[in-house]
DNA sequence: GGCCAGGTGGCCA
DNA sequence: TGGCCACATGGC
């Protein structure tokens, strides 16, 4: 029997649109769906941790822990609780943002279909980094094609089963690698710099999270992000949104987003950034829960 | 085979 | 500042 414990959700949290968001590539390393449920590798101190989370009938989710004896999943259990609800944002009221978008023209229809989708979080700062880097400029499934090369060929892993379980390559392991490595894995050479760049910075501690975070607000995190160089201020919003958990954060340029609202209003011409600010204005604080709802509706 | 993809940096006025 | 443009590689 593995261990298992149960967490309480809000009722404005539906697991169903969080898997279907988890789902959406068949390629994804960092975690696999299976029988309705998330099965995820966290470092929990210097102990892999398998997790497998499912939904439980009114209005919580059953954690399961497959490789922890009892005695090892009971003292894991506060850092796993605190993991998954950072994961799924589950400690965020997203009550006004329903209500803001139900009245929105643009939003209404995405959140009508995905009510209590949440914001499924990177945790991991220098994933986030790699993964909106590797993303630039390519689609996105060819994204995820380079996130498995690079994670199966620089992350640790646990075998499981019939599965092998991935943990993101560490800066200090990246930070080691000569760019020409990368390009064999058909790395571009500018992300092959990008990413080996922010390896090293973050390894030598020239910024962490925890730095981000004691930043005052959005504008001197994303000034402190674009300072870096291959972090624009797309990635760096996404970091924002996805890492930091800022609801404010808007990467404004995204193609995804524009392909979205040209969905939503039905015109043939891609909006202008100019335009997308004007329509986001309307957004208030919540601009990254919008773009991750629009988002939704075409992948 | 051409256009597009979850952009960015560098150059130039 | 703000507007081009090269970059590079796979997917469709």
């Amino acid at each position: 029997m593995p261990y298992t414990f149960t967490m309480p959700t809000d009722k404005s949290f539906d697991f169903t649109h969080i898997l279907g968001y988890m789902e959406r590539s068949a390629n994804e390393c960092m975690h696999r769906i299976a029988d309705r449920g998330v099965e995820k590798l966290i470092a929990i101190g210097d102990k892999l941790v398998l997790v497998r989370i499912e939904a439980q009938e009114g209005h919580s989710l059953a954690v399961q822990c497959p490789n922890a004896t009892n005695s090892a999943g009971e003292a894991a259990e506060a850092s796993i609780v605190e993991y998954v609800r950072e994961w799924f944002d589950m400690d965020r009221d997203l009550l006004p943002f329903f209500e803001l978008a139900r009245q929105d023209d643009v939003l209404s229809g995405a959140v009508a279909q995905f009510a209590g989708l949440r914001i499924v979080g990177i945790e991991n700062l220098f994933e986030a980094l790699c993964w909106g880097i590797m993303g630039q400029q390519i689609n996105l499934g060819f994204a995820y094609t380079l996130k498995r090369r690079f994670v199966e060929r620089y992350g640790e892993s646990l075998p499981w089963k019939d599965h092998r379980f991935w943990l993101f390559p560490s800066p200090e392991r990246i930070a080691a690698l000569d760019p020409a490595e990368l390009k064999t894995m058909q790395f571009t050479e500018r992300k092959a710099d990008y990413i080996i760049g922010v390896a090293r910075l973050m390894a030598q501690g020239a910024f962490s999270k925890s730095s981000l975070l004691e930043l005052p607000n959005l504008e001197a995190r994303e000034k402190a992000l674009t300072a870096i160089r291959g972090i624009g201020p797309w990635t760096a919003n996404y970091v924002l949104m996805r890492c930091l958990r800022m609801p404010e954060a808007f990467p404004v340029a995204d193609v995804g987003l524009r392909n979205a609202l040209k969905h939503v209003l039905g015109g043939d011409a891609k909006l202008s950034i100019a335009e997308i600010n004007a329509l986001a204005s309307d957004w208030g604080e919540w601009k990254s829960y919008a773009t991750f709802y629009l988002w939704r509706l075409l992948y």
